[in-house]
RNA sequence: GGGCGGGUAGCUCAGUCGGGAGAGCGUCGGCCUUACAAGCCGAAUGUCGCAGGUUCGAACCCUGUCCCGCCCA
């Protein structure tokens, strides 16, 4: 054995920079030209460029990166385009943020200058998750790399925008939408988190017009009272039947409304008698339409009360004037009761902020028309979802689809290309000159145009992403290659925002899917499966996991910059606990193997530290294996493995798995099952390669075996080296690092180097017929049982492990001459025996028994053996076969079984039973040796 | 209220066609055997949520039920 130049343990910080950088250099990321090949696309969901890299993140692009690395390993012309989004909101409240602590707002700066200063943070901090993803690995195409805001892709916008116009499907309409009343801005109903909250139900008494009684409506929002414009009754409710058509007089707005009735209303909550306010509620505005009722919008922009309502109240914030306006109805005598009532919240999901349903002037997108086509492509399979069930949640949603409000009060984003004249008349243009066209023609004569101050929402450029990415609305040659793309790997969480809406807009814009697959993946949580947030204090930092962190900087990291820093104490002692000696390093291919590995079919992904351990210690394990290869192959002939090699039986058995090994590589990645791969991977390597197959060679590397030739150790080599070095091609999808530094070393010596420079490039192993030896495998499967027994019996005997032992095998001559004597040579160094006899009289006394299918296996002990330990494993092992005995024969004793189970399964069954019967025998026989023994000490 | 998942070993989760319940981690015991102690060898561990049904046969199919989670209103 030769000394190598790797050392002992994998250590993963130098190899991973200068892979990474050298694959980039050499433009192994690009998609290139490949125009006769195949092209395999993957569009990454664009991050936030001002974001940084979350577990989210790090897990579904591992998963695309391992993707796209395999197709391009198999020759495709594959593109990962990358880039980033703009993030309208997020990215503006940042910047409002930094100005508020400098006493400013974005008003004081005039929307130019704010957006100058947007545009300059973007620069400082947009790198920041594209360096990380670098660090993961990510075999993008930099070359290519997106900004939603690029010129490019924001004509695209502008021009989706204007055909839509066009059409009929963008239109401009005063609705009530959800309104944020901190950032003031509307926000579409999916950025809208609802939950339930303590709250309370007043119920009001509102007097009837001619004062001859009192109706009693129970309310959550008393301050929108003075918005009302009518009361509502079942039109069943026995109890009001007589009032309907009735008038009330309005308390403190002193205004006449009507008393109506409508189906929707329950009877059975509360007084079963509501107030309507349309102005300000969904159903109420709904049944405001249903009555033709008014409507009467009493908030401002900052959610307090405008001069619509009496003069004590304007001015008031909304909350100050619930409080005002409950007083004031208990002072008329007017309340009748307050009583706790949990109910549904809507919260801004970044602001945090109640929002109001709020009456303005907006743009939708009418979403039902685009909608028609989007359902039927996944109804027809143009694109198909996995795993499959979540085609359920995208037809629910699709099926019930609203407008989507898509104008947004905010200075951060794509400015809407509409024009006004000074009459309100709207020009959809593509710039102020073409505006300044129409209006000439529409007033005939020069008018003064304001272009709209509003932005579109930030998922209008993105639901683009897979084509404006490629350079529509030209006909680019990389749209004409990778549209439609391969496959989208996303989140559950924004089927709707995002994965739908591309589908639409793929479908209208280019007549084509955006994507054939959809591959939905869970969500990554914590190990107690909750959501990782910062203000839970419970996020990882991939790149923590990877470089590792000290428990001081890891509590300083999650404790920083809090929103509600008065959980920053609850937190550090949370990490201290859970981290008492922070995060030590894993290097990226742990990481990445154990997200692979946690890709299952689920919907939550709980992160496990020890899992994750457990795959650092598995590239480790990879390393060593490869050190062992090297040092035996090193500076000896090697090469590839010629066809007619004298390959020895686990030559031909390792072989043999390794066909069966690309197969279910092959199988599982198509199905997506990335959990599978990697499971194939990590089993064939260490508990076939390593526990197997390299102590196996030992023998025969060191000469040690009987009469070997020095053409069959080299063949052992080749062999040793080929199978290493197609599993280390199999491993790089997911394992690149470590997998390159290795097969860097491995290649040559296997006979592989020359044709391509880096792994990146060297082709996809094909699993190959010729060397599939099922009859081998099951040959082998039962070396292996022998093995394990003689093991179980010398552990179980506390035998110690240099203590040689001879063993004796009974069986029918035919068979220990095929299945036990070829074999020899791999059962006594793994077995640790020093010999072996055939058995064909009595088991001699001081043996403890093993019995196996066919064989008896017999090793003496003499004095060495615990009876009484020996006595309870066989008692066990006995009632075992007893048990699984009865259960057989009541199948095959059963006549209904015999007429309908298929004839394969009752000959397995009546082969069962036989097995089950020859070793209850044997073991029955072993027994009462061993009770023989018991009886004589 | 509507929809969708899930409940399998101590923990986290696989389990495809209905036909002898699996993996990793953890636990216990033994080993520094010249690639690896981040290792090697061995062992223990299940009312497959519960109750019915279909079937010769159910973790798997059907019905009901309990619990947990998510989405929508």
């Amino acid at each position: 054995m030769s000394e190598t130049s790797l050392p002992k343990a994998y250590d993963p910080v130098g190899v991973e920079r200068r892979w990474y950088a050298h694959w980039e250099e050499s433009g192994y990321f690009a998609a290139g030209d490949k125009q006769e090949r195949a092209s395999y696309c993957i569009m990454i969901p664009p991050p936030n460029v001002t974001g940084t890299l979350h577990m989210g993140h790090a897990f579904q692009d591992t998963l695309m990166d391992a993707l796209i690395r395999q197709r391009r390993m198999c020759g495709d012309h594959t593109l990962w385009q990358t880039g980033t989004d703009h993030a309208g909101i997020a990215t503006q409240m940042v910047v409002e943020r930094q100005l508020a602590a400098e006493g400013k707002s974005r008003h004081d700066l005039g929307r130019a200058s704010f957006l100058e200063r947007v545009w300059r943070w973007k620069e400082e901090s947009g790198g920041s998750i594209v360096r990380q993803l670098r660090r993961l690995g990510a075999s993008c195409d930099w070359q290519r790399e997106a900004f939603t805001m690029d010129s490019h892709l924001s004509a695209a916008v502008q021009e989706v925008f204007i055909r839509l116009y066009q059409e009929g499907l963008i239109y401009r309409g005063s609705r009530l939408v959800n309104w944020d009343p901190v950032l003031h801005t509307a926000v579409s109903d999916l950025e809208v988190i609802s939950e339930e909250e303590d709250g309370f139900l007043w119920h009001l008494r509102y007097p009837l017009a001619d004062g001859s009684a009192m109706l009693v409506v129970a309310t959550t929002r008393p301050e929108t009272m003075l918005g009302d414009t009518a009361v509502a009754v079942h039109p069943d409710d026995a109890r009001y039947q007589h009032l309907i058509g009735q008038q009330i007089r309005l308390p403190l707005a002193e205004r006449l409304i009507p008393i109506i009735a409508d189906d929707s209303v329950k009877m059975d909550f509360g007084s079963g008698c509501v107030k309507i306010t349309p102005a300000h509620d969904f159903n109420d505005n709904e049944m405001g339409k249903r009555h033709n009722l008014p409507q009467i919008n009493i908030f401002t922009n900052d959610a307090a009360l405008n001069d619509q309502v009496p003069l004590p109240y304007r001015g008031l914030d909304r909350y100050v004037a619930r409080k005002q306006i409950v007083a004031d109805m208990d002072g008329l005598g007017l309340l009748e009761k307050v009583v706790p009532h949990r109910l549904m919240i809507p919260r801004g999901d970044r602001t945090k902020a109640v929002v109001e349903p709020y009456l303005t002037d907006q743009w939708f997108v009418r979403a039902a028309p685009l909608a028609e086509e989007a359902i039927r492509a996944v109804q027809d399979g143009r694109i198909r979802f996995v795993p499959d069930a979540w085609k359920k949640t995208y037809f629910e949603w699709m099926h019930h689809i609203q407008d989507w409000c898509i104008s947004r009060q905010i200075w951060w984003g794509h400015r809407i290309p509409a024009w006004y004249g000074s009459d309100g008349t709207c020009f959809v243009a593509h710039n102020a000159e073409e505006a300044r066209q129409q209006a000439l023609a529409h007033y005939g004569r020069e008018e003064p145009l304001q272009q709209d101050n509003d932005v579109l929402d930030t998922w209008f450029s993105s639901a683009l992403w897979p084509f404006s990415t490629l350079g529509w609305p030209e006909q680019t040659p990389e749209l004409h290659a990778f549209y439609p793309t391969a496959v989208l790997v996303t989140g559950f969480d924004i089927i709707f925002f995002w994965v739908a809406r591309m589908i639409m807009m793929g479908l209208k814009f280019t007549g084509q899917v955006p994507f054939r697959t959809v591959y939905i993946t869970g969500l990554v949580r914590d190990g107690e499966g909750h959501k990782m947030s910062k203000s839970k204090g419970n996020v990882l930092d991939p790149l923590d996991l990877i470089d590792g962190i000290d428990l001081e900087s890891l509590v300083q990291k999650r404790t920083r910059d809090m929103m509600q820093p008065q959980l920053a104490q609850k937190i550090a002692a949370a990490t201290r606990k859970e981290f008492p000696n922070g995060i030590p390093a894993f290097g990226t291919d742990a990481l990445r193997f154990t997200m692979a590995s946690l890709a299952t079919q689920g919907r939550d992904i709980k992160f496990d530290l020890h899992r994750m351990e457990g795959y650092r210690n598995f590239c480790n394990k990879l390393w060593n294996a490869s050190r062992f290869v090297l040092m035996n192959s090193e500076g000896q002939e090697n090469g590839a493995l010629p066809a007619d090699a004298p390959l020895s039986v686990v030559d031909r058995w390792m072989l043999s798995r390794l066909q069966t090994l690309i197969a279910t590589v092959d199988d599982a990645l198509g199905k997506y099952r990335f959990d599978e791969t990697a499971s194939a991977l990590y089993h064939f390597l260490w508990g076939e390669y390593c526990d197997w197959y390299l102590e196996w060679v030992k023998p025969r590397l060191y000469g040690q075996e009987v009469g070997i030739t020095a053409a069959e150790q080299r063949t052992t080599r080749q062999t040793m080296l080929h199978v290493l070095e197609q599993a280390l091609r199999l491993l790089h999808p997911l394992m690149p690092f470590i997998t390159e530094e290795l097969w860097q070393k491995v290649a040559p010596l296997s006979g592989q180097s020359g044709a391509v420079p880096s792994l990146m490039l060297a082709s996809w192993p094909q699993s190959q017929p010729r060397w599939r030896d099922p009859e081998l495998e099951g040959h082998i499967a039962l070396v292996q049982e022998v093995v394990g027994t003689v093991r179980t019996l010398r552990s179980e005997n506390n035998i110690p492990p240099g203590q040689r032992l001879s063993l004796l095998v009974a069986a029918e001559q035919g068979y220990l001459e095929q299945r036990f004597r070829p074999y020899q040579c791999l059962i006594l160094p793994l077995a640790r025996l020093e010999g072996w006899q055939p058995l064909t009289a009595e088991a001699p006394a001081g043996c403890v028994t093993a019995v196996l299918a066919q064989m008896k296996l017999y090793l003496p002990l003499a004095d060495a053996i615990d009876p009484e330990a020996e006595h309870a494993r066989l008692s066990k092992e006995l009632l075992r076969l007893e048990s699984e005995l009865q259960r057989v024969r009541g199948k095959l004793a059963n006549p209904a079984f015999l007429a309908n189970a298929k004839a394969e399964v009752v000959a397995k069954e009546q082969q069962k039973e036989q097995e089950f019967a020859e070793k209850r025998q044997g073991v029955q026989d072993a027994l009462q040796r061993m009770d023989e023994l018991r009886r004589k000490s």
